[in-house]
RNA sequence: GCGCGUGUAGCUCAGUUGGUUAGAGCGCGUCGCUGAUAACGACGAGGUCCCCGGUUCGAAUCCAGGCACGCGCACCA
């Protein structure tokens, strides 16, 4: 850039006499940028700088010995396309590895995939059109899981480049995949460590079934799926043996279980109730304190007979709805262990839980299908001698279907068998009454249109019980934002914690490691591929060798997957001659995310001090429904695996943001039927007619607009700012089009515009900045810049420019101390201020700087410095917050000066040392910033448009201590508001009256309930009365209620009000009143700007040049104008470049135009000059 | 049902240990500027701080009880 010469220039338009020169050539720096930008496509520009480049592994390299940062990603799985939820987790996770990058710490960011479990089968299912676990079995399991390990893949390339797009800086090439062998032996490794320590272990339990996929799901996974559905909610009879006419009432809303039916429960503590029904004149059996509302719900008369504890109920027996178990097992009577028999089942037992909130206070007991239920069962069998005699009585197989134990229901889904079950009881007199109840109720969250049931079933489990307090304990030194998540959410989650159902009953997963005698049952677990082959005996690995050979582009990885896997048999060390053989099962995915933080790199087989280096994480950032999810296991197995004595709490990770979730917001029309994404769509489409929506994300909607949309008709900038700067990363996020178009005005464009002024002046004066340093630059610091001969030391300059950097270095030290508590939202506030302060202020006031002739002026010269050096620091604080505006400021800030860093990415974060803050100069620029808005409004309300030159204004302030320096900055008042003159004062004014008013923290303490009457007695008195008693006493003596009290300085607060009747306005600090009284001085001054106004106008309207010269041509009959015209004739021609102003009618080739000037209409012409 | 969170301007959100005139941005309105110009800027209107009690001299802020919304949990039989 500096190697071009630029064309003959004017470098001031305004200077005439430089037309007068011979046009001369000089060497640009910077060259004036447009300012009708298209950000994504200088972001695209950048994306290939950056490739180019290899920015991002310099940015490495360039931390290689620096202490670590470590970042963990949670990997996302690729087999659905990427959605602005994972726009917000990418932003936050690229912002904060880039900010410490640049504040000097090495930070790796390997990327992982999630690549096993259910989301994955249930894909390929779809595309295949298959379902059961039979079809897949049918299917051939080789064949499936080769196309999950293809599915994996399917969206990779949506993924990569919504991640390179976003600007989410992560070594993708290097990522940790989950299905990788040294993934799972990694995993391997854990669980055998786990299995030898009793950990792991295989128990019969009820889980949650997912009957279709015939697999158990982990909480975790049930949690996902609930949904709010209608079930049948039946009151049954249960009739009671060898009492007439009298039946215990049960409820369920599940009827399916009923012909499983082995108990009716009761609480002993409550009373129950024998009502007469008067409907039927039966007698049932109800919970005392619900008699009233069960009779309200069922509109019938049920009279209390008698009341007696639920203990008196207990070994009553009964007759079951159906009699399938009940025909061959009700004569049975078996021992007690207390002494005594009694019929196993089919009696009332005792159930604490059991309680009045619902239903009758007696409930139905079908063991398999409620954990409840079963540890009755369980409690009731420790009562018998024989517990055999209890046997679990389940009518439903795996698959969800009745057996042939339940003849008349045989092979029909439960879910399916509600609606006859119900028919029957009715027709059997056995329904006492139905309605249908409202609940949630879980289904697959991967097939969410398969209910789970609850269901007996053989599984693996973590004893992750047994680690709660430590897990506990762990979690408590977690940094967590916002903070209520520790001791809160997930705190009670771990509470409440159960042990983990680990295995899966499935196939695309992480095989469970262990290997089973075939003779004895005993087992061991595998910790890795090699320790398996080293086995005595080993047969069946030819079966991965022949597949290779039939299919060679199989990844090896697949070798330790199923059916390959399972193979495998060796020798049993247990037994001789038996064989070793692995169990079926695979694991829960969610297992696998959670071994990351050791698995990612392989260990302990390999990579051990990766993994010691790069563990704990510093910084973790997860949606909040990742709570029970990658959170939770990562925590879980950390802290299972790793002892508080060889690594220290907290661990796995020191630091989470948990995110809020994303919402999308839409236009509909008032019908609901036409959705529209913008407004302007809506507004196209419906007139006015349409509604605005907020809601969940939906893909099924389609209520979002794609990420890539977003990146290409706003930019990845606008995105990440709105993302960042709008709330606080925890609170739930709208993702509204139009809000992130707002983005960029509000932020990125202000920004821009503000660079877009330094360039075109400092192209048409030549501003060399740094270029005239001899030595090489590195980092454009302000001790580099200091070698220039043209830069200042900051304290020889204007205390504009002092305050500019003062403001600035203080942001820095700001920006620093929020992004090191993680606080991102406060650091882009201060951002924003700061780049606000620098427009509007510092920019604004400083502008005639940059138009002054002399181009070597060190006041103009300080101007640019200071502009420049801003945006040069401006450039690296956005760095982390938009990569993208940030590279290219400082791409053209730094021109192709030599030794200066190609990018601003491989820059240190500025601290702020380079300039010290000034409070009290902040504090001043702040009250003229005041003043100036004060004298403003004070013009709205006399209505004065600032073109109205006024004489003078009135200020007074409450401190008298600022008057002096204000007094020093009259110009900037001056050019503000547009006055002649200005008047500063603190005391007693004509413009002002004073209130008195207590300091209520002060006086609070002391003086207490007198406090109202304190203030009523201040308020009324005279204000100026009260000051001028503190300013001869420098006391108040005020007597109430008979007490006397003394008030000093500080025990009052004194507020200022400008007097009703003049031009002023008030704010904390002083009150500015206007002289409005116009001289015909005054009044010809205005017309004279309002023409300037006009001259200008018409400029832009005829397309002049800003540098062409013009003749001008006003005529009006009015004097005033004429004389107005006449007596500042130079200034008018100085501000419109006018050659000549003529009011001569005569002028030739001057086309006029009426407008209006001061209320009186004139002809106005002008034509350009030519040289 | 239980738990966590949230409730402040039309919208999105701030609001320090309780202090008496509750803030910002956007939007809206009025206006200015016209050499950052399809930009920039100023000013203004707009609030029952969800409700109801309590503590206190004083409550958006603390406490109790409600209500609404969001999320989570599960012995919803």
């Amino acid at each position: 850039m500096s190697d071009a010469i630029a064309p003959a220039r004017v470098s001031d338009p305004r200077c005439a006499d430089l037309f007068l020169h011979p046009p001369y050539r000089f060497q640009v720096m910077f060259q004036a940028v447009k300012t009708d930008i298209k950000f994504p496509k200088l972001e695209d520009e950048t994306l290939a700088f950056w490739k180019q480049n290899r920015i991002y592994e310099k940015s490495l390299e360039l931390r290689k010995d620096a202490p670590a940062f470590v970042f963990f990603e949670g990997p996302p799985t690729a087999n659905g396309m990427p959605h602005p939820g994972h726009c917000l987790t990418r932003a936050i996770k690229d912002l904060f590895p880039r900010y410490r990058t640049m504040r000097g710490y090495r930070c790796e960011r390997k990327a992982g995939w999630d690549t096993h479990g259910l989301p994955v089968e249930v894909e390929v299912c779809k595309e295949l059109g298959i379902h059961s676990k039979e079809e897949i079995e049918a299917f051939g399991i080789e064949a499936f899981i080769q196309r999950c390990q293809q599915s994996v893949w399917r969206y990779m390339q949506e993924w990569e480049r919504m991640t390179e797009r976003l600007g989410f800086w992560i070594d993708i090439s290097q990522a940790y995949v989950t299905y990788h062998q040294s993934y799972i032996e990694s995993v391997w490794w854990s669980l055998k460590n786990f299995f030898d320590r009793g950990l792991l272990y295989r128990g019969h339990k009820i889980v949650w079934w997912w009957a279709q996929g015939g697999t158990a799901l982990s909480s975790g996974e049930v949690g996902q799926g609930y949904r709010e559905v209608a079930d049948p909610s039946v009151y049954v009879r249960f009739p009671l043996e060898g009492v007439e006419n009298t039946s215990l009432v049960v409820w369920t809303t599940t009827p399916w279980t009923l012909p499983s039916n082995q108990f009716a429960a009761v609480n002993s503590k409550l009373d129950y109730a024998y009502c007469t029904d008067s409907e039927t004149g039966e007698t049932i059996v109800v919970a005392a304190a619900l008699v009233a509302s069960l009779a309200d719900k069922t509109k019938r008369t049920l009279t209390v007979q008698k009341t007696v504890k639920g203990a008196e109920l207990l070994d009553l027996k009964y007759v079951p709805p159906f009699p399938y178990y009940y025909d061959q097992q009700s004569k049975e009577l078996a021992e007690l262990k207390e002494g005594g028999q009694c019929r196993p089942s089919w009696r009332v037992v005792e159930a604490s839980f059991v309680t009045i909130d619902s239903g009758t206070g007696l409930v139905h007991m079908a063991p398999p299908f409620g954990e409840a239920d079963y540890e009755v069962l369980v409690a009731e069998k420790a009562r018998f001698k024989t517990p055999v005699q209890l046997p679990l009585l389940c009518a439903v197989a795996p698959n969800g279907r009745f057996t042939a134990e339940a003849p008349d229901y045989e092979g029909v889904w439960v879910k399916d068998a509600d609606k006859p079950i119900t028919r029957r009881l009715r027709d059997e007199g056995k329904l006492w009454h139905q309605e249908q109840y409202l609940h949630d109720y879980p289904f697959c969250w991967r097939a969410s249109e398969d209910p789970l049931i609850q269901y007996p079933r053989e599984s693996w489990f973590i004893r992750t019980t047994k680690f709660r307090d430590a897990m506990l304990e762990n979690n408590k030194q977690i940094g967590w934002l916002p903070e209520h998540i520790g001791p809160g959410r997930f705190g009670n989650f771990l509470e409440s914690n159960v042990d983990w159902a680990l295995s899966r009953e499935r196939y695309w997963g992480t095989p469970l490691p262990i290997w089973v005698c075939e003779s004895t049952g005993q087992m061991e677990a595998i910790g890795s591929y090699d320790e398996l082959l080293a086995k005595q005996g080993i047969t069946g690995t030819e079966v991965w060798l022949e597949a290779k050979a039939k299919y060679p582009d199989l990844v090896d990885d697949l070798r330790v997957h199923k059916p390959y896997i399972d193979a495998i048999l060796y020798d049993s060390p247990f037994e001789a001659g038996a064989k070793m053989r692995r169990v079926t099962e695979v694991i829960d995915c969610w297992y696998d995310s959670g071994a990351m933080p050791f698995a990612q790199w392989g260990y302990p087989h390999k990579n051990a001090a990766s993994f010691k280096d790069q563990f704990p994480a510093d910084f973790i950032s997860e949606a909040l429904d990742q709570t029970r999810g990658w959170f939770y296991s990562q925590l879980a197995i950390s802290t299972m695996l790793f002892s508080k004595e060889e690594v220290a709490y907290p661990h796995p990770f020191k630091n989470c943001i948990v995110l809020g979730l994303m919402m999308a917001e839409w236009y509909e029309s008032k019908d609901g039927k036409q959705r529209f994404l913008t407004e302007e769509e809506a507004r196209e489409a419906l007139g006015s007619e349409f509604v605005v929506k907020n809601g969940k994300m939906s893909k099924s909607l389609r209520n979002y607009r794609s990420p890539q949309e977003i990146f290409d008709k706003y930019g990845a900038d606008a995105l990440r700012w709105y993302l960042f700067a709008n709330q606080p990363p925890w609170n739930s996020i709208l993702y509204s089009e139009r809000a992130i178009k707002d983005s960029i005005p509000e932020f990125i464009l202000r920004l821009w515009n503000v660079f877009s002024f330094f360039t075109i002046y400092a192209e048409i004066d030549g501003f060399q900045g740094p270029a005239d340093i001899v030595e090489s630059l590195d980092q454009m610091n302000s001790s580099e810049f200091a070698k220039s001969p043209t830069y200042r030391p900051i304290e020889q300059r204007s205390e504009l420019d002092r305050w500019m950097m003062s403001e600035l270095a203080a942001a820095c030290k700001d920006v620093v101390e929020r992004m090191d508590k993680y606080d991102s939202y406060g650091a882009c506030q201060t951002l924003n201020s700061l780049v606000d302060a620098l427009s509007n202020w510092y920019v604004r006031r400083s502008r005639s700087r940059y138009w002054a002739a002399d181009k070597q002026a060190p006041e103009k010269l300080d101007a640019y410095w200071t502009l420049y050096e801003s945006l040069v620091v401006i450039s690296k604080l956005i760095a982390p917050f938009t990569p993208f505006v940030a590279e290219v400021l400082w791409r053209h800030l730094k021109g192709d000066l030599s030794g200066v860093r190609e990018s601003v990415h491989l820059c240190d974060f500025p601290s702020g040392d380079f300039a010290s803050t000034d409070p009290l100069l902040n504090l001043r620029m702040n009250l003229l910033r005041e003043i100036a808005s004060l004298g403003r409004s004070a013009r709205m309300d006399a209505k004065l448009k600032v073109r109205q030159t006024l004489s003078r204004v009135e200020v007074t302030l409450a401190d008298e201590s600022h008057i002096e320096w204000l007094k020093k900055h009259d110009d900037i008042v001056r050019a503000e508001i547009n006055v002649k003159e200005i008047h500063y004062a603190s005391g007693a004014s004509p413009f002002v009256e004073y209130s008195v008013q207590p300091n209520f923290r002060k006086l609070g303490p002391r003086v207490g309930p007198l406090l109202p009457k304190l203030k009523q007695a201040l308020v009324t008195a005279s204000g100026a009365q009260l000051l001028e008693q503190m300013t001869l006493r420098g006391k108040i003596t005020l007597s109430i209620d008979d007490k006397t009290i003394e008030l000093d300085n500080e025990d009052i607060q004194v507020r200022m009000n400008a007097k009703a009747g003049w031009a002023a306005s008030q704010g904390k600090n002083c009150v500015v009143a206007l002289n409005t009284e116009l001289t015909d001085e005054l009044i010809r001054d205005g017309i004279a700007n309002d023409a300037i106004r006009l001259i200008q106008d018409m400029r832009k309207k005829r397309q002049c040049d800003f540098a062409d010269r013009i003749e001008v041509v006003l005529q009006s009959p009015e004097t005033l104008i004429q004389d107005a015209i006449q007596e500042n004739r130079n200034h008018i021609c100085a501000e419109t470049l006018a050659v000549r102003l003529t009011m001569d009618t005569s002028a030739v080739g001057v086309e006029l135009e009426a407008v209006e000037l001061a209320e009186f209409s004139v002809q106005l012409g002008l034509k350009v000059v030519k040289d």
